[in-house]
DNA sequence: GTCTATAAGAGGATAGAC
DNA sequence: GTCTATCCTCTTATAGAC
């Protein structure tokens, strides 16, 4: 993993390896066309690089996606490792949600799904790492959460209820907002990430809040 | 739309015309292989048709791939029509929650979803298309259950909280289940359709139920 | 490691006979 | 409408010089 980054020529650019450069071209292309239509000829030119210099650092096509896939999602989720601080349960969770949300809506985050979507059939490595950096994670950090609050005496949820309702809280977050930037239909007026979080803090709050 | 189906001629396969072989063929390959990676000799080929008869009922393989696909989503979201009879609302809501995940976890209906999201960027009206007949519909059938259940007094949510609560319940069932199957990724145990439908209705009737 | 040039083949689309 | 045969471009991958 860890390359020989001799790189001490040339500054055209702020001084990326010709690895770091095809990569990042990867990234631009694949994004924009799809790992199928997407050409070794359109990454090499716009990473400034023959195509034999990319075939040296990587086999071929399919181990060039990968790396990038992999260096793509652990750069898009490290968002996720953050914890706030907060006073009550509703706070806590509409934070969660709302920096949760950001997270996913991001062009890139959206664009990298899109394509990890694509190819998840033909390339089951590629789903299996994006879910288990991403969704996994973010379920880790919901549970995380409710058991916390759960000492604190601010919520009062049941151990067997906290796999379902991590679920759900997670799932509303993914909701009609992102399924429309994923499908690239045009945001709906009127909702926003703040009123959705707000809605499913208060839902969560009304069945298992407690009542001081 | 509505073509000449002289369709008298031989009969091993239950007698489809050529241009329904060729649409049932595409669907099998742009499902299996995706939109960029299938090739018009793989549907002639599955279709027992040669290409330039394709070519003589559509114009392109774009265009083949978004009739396969307008005729798909009809098809896949027929069952959002029925409406069931229910005496409370958690029955209500939870019923309505089973019929809709049995709908989207569909094999047929994932794999559709995903060539769908993979190619939207560059095919907008396929995006659009499929957000018309599959969310929009569903938006609507959610909408019109509150409103039923609020005029049976089975139910007390303001207006104002419907699009909001429509798009959080619907997101429920479109949560880590659909997630999964969708990047290709083995279910989790544990949890079912019928566990997540009955904590999403559990959720709103905690926060909108009527005490009687 | 990096380049230029090229091999080897796949795939979209059409011409022309029937 | 349907077929066979073909055109021509684009694409992955490599050979060989520096």
């Amino acid at each position: 993993m860890s390359r020989p980054k001799k790189n001490l020529c040339c500054g055209d650019k702020p001084a990326l390896s010709k690895q770091d450069a095809v990569l990042a071209a990867a990234q631009e292309v694949f994004l924009e066309a799809g790992y199928a239509a997407a050409s070794m000829d359109a990454v090499a030119s716009r990473a400034n690089v023959s195509k034999a210099t990319i075939y040296a650092h990587f086999d071929n096509k399919r181990a060039l996606f990968e790396a990038m896939i992999g260096n793509r999602c652990e750069a898009a989720f490290e968002g996720l490792q953050v914890s706030a601080c907060y006073e009550d349960a509703h706070q806590a969770l509409y934070e969660l949600a709302v920096h949760f949300m950001r997270l996913i809506m991001a062009p890139e985050a959206v664009a990298l799904h899109r394509v990890i979507i694509g190819e998840s059939p033909r390339l089951p490595e590629v789903g299996e790492a994006f879910y288990n950096v991403g969704p996994t994670r973010a379920r880790q950090r919901v549970t995380e959460l409710f058991t916390d609050l759960n000492q604190r005496k601010l919520l009062d949820m049941p151990v067997e209820d906290m796999p379902t309702m991590a679920d759900l809280f997670l799932g509303m977050m993914k909701g009609d907002m992102h399924l429309r930037a994923i499908v690239n239909v045009p945001p709906a007026e009127g909702l926003s990430i703040e009123r959705l979080a707000e809605g499913a803090a208060s839902l969560i709050i009304a069945r298992y809040g407690v009542t001081s």
